[in-house]
DNA sequence: GCGCGGTTTCCGGAAAATGGAAGCTCTTAG
DNA sequence: CTAAGAGCTTCCATTTTCCGGAAACCGCGC
């Protein structure tokens, strides 16, 4: 079966990179014999790699792989020059992400240098509902998505976030109708993210970027012109 | 069975980051039902998406997998700022690379502005005998892989390119000895690289830059000087 | 030598993959 | 308006392959 394999991938995420036969078999809840076979035929095809000291490993043909999607380099690599430029004017973070159901993904980000520390890392998830980029990705999903999103259970992860839907559905349709997002203090209470969205050739909206400060030191409104000139920014250059 | 799902995988390249199911089945050289289920189970873990026009492409979730790859990120993302310095300073093509096998495996690259065009592509491959990168990674190779490459049948690309085994061995022990690599027009008529090796902690040869300019334009030897500081550089900073 | 944690190999029963064929859908042609 | 065709999806009997318990194996420290 085919979903072991990706079971037994699945068992590697950021904190876990280098990752023991044993505690693959664990992770992934199969027995070791199991979990060894198809470590094995993973490895020969090069989807993961096994160092000297016997650890598994993502391999490099699975990067390759990766790099090959869609959302992957040929947005994160236009976008790039611009997120640069972006986090040179500011000296703030700067985040890239896409929507993958009902969830953020973090495609890249730069550090600013006095910036707040952001929990977020690249390839990362969160909820649609908090952050600045998913509020744009949430604002401009289909239906679908945002009833599931707004039907289901909505996480509070400050006294601030906002978990009422009908609270959440004015906000999405100002982000529609503004152009940009606000998440004041709704992920972190030091923290203030405001959001643009990037759209494709036939004006859909496939990523969003995102500047994210300490609340307060700024006003959101001189630093949503920012962002979403350098969305549009990246939206040309990605037309192009 | 499971290598089955990574041949259909393996149809996925640079120039079909797209495939309607009938040519994921012809590439992967299967029934067509079977690369339909197959697919199917695949898209539901999210490896692959379909898109509305129900062309298959590579998931997120693998680009996220990929992205946890031991040389993708944490090579990368410490190496970037010292890429963009290097290119900001010559303007010129900088790469980063590491080996697999007897290949190179391009893992980014910064084009400079009036700068030569180059043939390869971040997630790219190519034999380790002929470019300024492949050079640095085949000096510190095992020796195994060595005399794999050196047995085997040498690539020509140029009237230039070294395909003399006896010659290639001088040319390895140089660069050990000098600490960086130089591939003169053997690649391309117009090219010149100039590659350097970045360490580990444990002083391993991990990956390399090389910077790539038009043949003529500059004397190596003072390109060699940046690349190696930088690769240094780099290297510390993986330390660290 | 012995025990211990982790790894590798084996093999018969069980379960899941296989792929030919038929049905579907949409587009193009007559 | 019907027909042909290309590509996609579903079905299901066959058979191949995978599964995983058990046992051997391998350092390593006591």
């Amino acid at each position: 079966m085919i979903g072991r394999a990706l079971q037994l991938l699945g068992a590697f995420d950021a904190e876990h990179r280098e990752l023991t036969l044993s505690e693959l078999a664990r992770r992934a809840d199969m027995p070791l014999s199991t979990a060894h076979r198809l470590m094995h035929e993973l490895c020969e095809w090069g989807a993961v790699e096994r160092g000297g000291d016997g650890l598994y490993r993502i391999g490099l043909r699975l990067w390759e792989l990766g790099s090959l999607a869609p959302r992957g380099p040929g947005l994160r690599e236009t976008a790039l020059p611009f997120l640069e430029d972006l986090s040179l004017i500011t000296r703030e973070n700067v985040q890239l992400a896409v929507r993958e159901g009902t969830e953020v993904v973090f495609v890249e980000r730069i550090a600013g240098s006095g910036a707040v520390p952001v929990l977020t890392r690249v390839g990362g998830r969160f909820a649609l509902t908090a952050t600045g980029v998913g509020l744009v990705l949430l604002a401009h999903a289909p239906v679908e998505v945002q009833e599931e999103v707004l039907g289901g259970s909505i996480d509070r992860y400050t006294e601030r976030t906002v978990t009422d839907p009908a609270q959440l559905r004015r906000m999405l349709a100002a982000v529609r109708s503004n152009g940009f997002s606000i998440s004041d203090r709704q992920v972190t209470m030091d923290a203030l993210s405001v959001g643009a969205p990037i759209h494709d050739r036939r004006g859909q909206v496939v990523a969003a970027v995102s500047l994210v400060v300490r609340h307060g030191s700024t006003t959101p409104h001189a630093l949503a012109r920012l962002v979403r000139t350098s969305a549009q920014a990246i939206s040309r250059a990605l037309s192009a």
